[in-house]
RNA sequence: GCACCGAUGGCGAAGUGGCUAACGCGCUGGUCUGCAAAACCAGUAUUCGAGGGUUCGAUCCCCUCUCGGUGCUCCA
């Protein structure tokens, strides 16, 4: 059995990960903070982290997996004061969307989702722990933070100098009230209501206040899989200083190794520029969906650039992916419903073989998703010759369906969900009295339903019959303009939406 | 400013000190078809940002430059 080598920032080098002292994978993944629509950016770490874990799991071990929702922070008080609502009303709509969105892009759920507001008697203990060791201060205004100087090890993550920090950062001094410029905040005394709304707190043996941003993830992961556990992943921007403060926190309080292995995913730019709401090119999940692009194509273009990589996700790329999805799903299905002689032929099973290693190979060496990807093309491309040539054999087709089970195993693209995911988003459209942002095109082909393209697909054949072809195409073309493509088969007609 | 990462065909994108530089999409021609679509076949980078160096040999190692990105502050 294969075993996955993974590049870890904390060594610097690949390694091999693997489930130390428990029989399963115990990882933490630093989750959404819900206080707006996720982007793609947010689902590109999602989906490499559900690779890592579909791989895991083929490789046959098991997972713990545990991911937070930050459902109180900063940017939350501010946006739910300014839409008048309670946080917890405020946080529930887009935690709702955020995993109607994980639902859409086919992404497993974590076996623990644990939500920062009902862990706080965990943060209060680990602070306390800190305090008592004089790592963690108490300061004028009541917060409290945690002392770097305490900690030798600090950077030792992001590779940070802490010299360079904390001289550069110094200057400033009088505007803190904390002891050096870089230490942070564990626990923050609550501020005076703004507008007459008051800020969320928390009456604990720490002062009334809530919790820092960093140590909800310390607090949480140990909560769940111990004070050490096997790997911690996130976006490429959480290494510094969210991770490195994680560390810091919970092996200063511990005394031990906080997470043996870090994973990071890189940053994507959106038609090669960063992504944001400026440059206009800042895409949520349900945007593109309500262009007409299909969820399984988003997935399948995130995940063909490894995640160590940075990717430049494009629209153009996005129609290459739902052809390239569309190949697959075509090739799946010729081999389901064609019929083919007994037997195995030799060269055909070589090449299957060959694939599922070379799929393998690639996951296992750090991810490489996109070798994974040209393991399987090259599979298809070798079986849809062998079928036009006749020389596809049944037993080779079970073998091949097998393989292509475990490719989509991880990439989990083949069954068609699209329609319905997008008639979901188009429902959250018209609740949301954002409808009008929805492409024509698209609401022209749903309007559509199964049994009236199929009453005029039929209706297409019978004017075939009897060389009536300029009715025939007169309905295809029609059909087309909506978004359906009909295709005549050897074995009937088929038409599938675009 | 300091630190780090990247630059491969029309586009996206793997990869390697020396074998024909994967794979996907696109495009061109062919087979099939009433015409299409799907599928297949053939073609599509004498070349891997620019310049220099190391080496018998570099796209892959080193240096400089240009461009893009990231971190140093909230961010996946």
């Amino acid at each position: 059995m294969a075993t996955l080598e993974l590049f870890n920032t904390l060594s610097g080098k690949i390694d091999t990960l693997e489930p130390v002292g428990a029989p399963e994978l115990r990882m933490y993944c630093c989750g959404p903070t819900v206080y707006d629509y996720g982007h793609i950016g947010n689902f590109r770490t999602f989906l490499h982290v559900d690779v890592l874990r579909r791989f895991v799991h083929q490789l046959g071990i098991p997972t713990k997996h545990v991911m937070n929702v930050t459902d109180v922070d900063d940017k939350i008080i501010r946006n739910a004061a300014a839409a008048g609502l309670p946080i917890a009303e405020y946080t529930a709509k887009f935690e709702k969307a955020f995993f109607e969105d994980l639902t859409a892009l086919n992404i497993e759920l974590p076996e623990h989702i644990s939500h920062a507001t009902k862990s706080i008697p965990e943060m209060v203990s680990l602070i306390q722990q800190l305090a008592e060791k004089d790592i963690a201060y108490q300061a004028e205004d009541g917060s409290w933070y945690f002392r770097i100087a305490r900690d030798p090890d600090y950077g030792k993550l992001s590779k940070k100098d802490l010299e360079n920090i904390t001289d550069g950062a110094r200057v400033d001094l009088d505007e803190y009230e904390k002891d050096a410029a870089r230490d942070f905040a564990l626990w923050k005394a609550v501020k005076p209501p703004v507008n007459g709304i008051p800020e969320p707190s928390w009456d604990t043996a720490l002062g009334i206040g809530r919790p820092g941003w960093h140590i909800e993830c310390s607090a949480m992961a140990t909560k769940f899989l111990g004070q050490s556990f096997d790997l911690h992943a996130g976006g490429e921007d959480l290494m510094f200083p969210h991770h490195e403060n994680e560390i810091a926190q919970s092996e200063c309080a511990s005394g031990t190794t906080f997470a043996r292995h870090w994973m990071h995913v890189r940053f994507l730019l959106v038609e090669g520029r960063k992504m944001s709401k400026s440059e206009g090119n800042f895409y949520t999940l349900r945007d593109l969906l309500l262009k007409g692009y299909r969820a399984s194509a988003i997935r399948f273009l995130l995940l063909s650039v490894p995640y160590r990589n940075q990717m430049n996700f494009t629209i153009d790329g996005l129609t290459e992916s739902t052809n390239a999805v569309d190949r697959l799903r075509t090739f799946h299905k010729r081999l389901l419903t064609g019929t083919f002689p007994e037997g195995l032929d030799p060269t055909i099973a070589a090449a299957t073989v060959k694939a599922e290693q070379d799929y393998t190979a690639a996951l296992a060496s750090d991810l490489n998703t996109a070798e994974a990807r040209a393991a399987i093309f090259d599979l298809v491309r070798a079986a849809n010759a062998a079928a036009d040539r006749c020389t596809l054999l049944a037993g080779n087709v079970a073998e091949i369906l097998r393989v292509l089970a475990l490719f989509d195993g991880v990439f989990a693209v083949l069954e068609d969900r699209d329609a319905a995911l997008t008639r979901v988003a188009l429902a959250w459209a018209e609740r949301e009295g954002r409808l009008d942002e929805a492409s024509p095109e698209l609401l022209a082909t749903l309007a559509l339903t199964d049994a009236d393209i199929d009453a005029l697909v039929a209706e297409r054949t019978q004017a075939k019959k009897t060389r009536n072809f300029a009715r025939a195409d007169a309905i295809r073309n029609d059909l087309l303009a909506k978004g359906i493509l009909i295709e005549d088969g050897k074995d009937g007609v088929r038409w599938k939406r675009k």
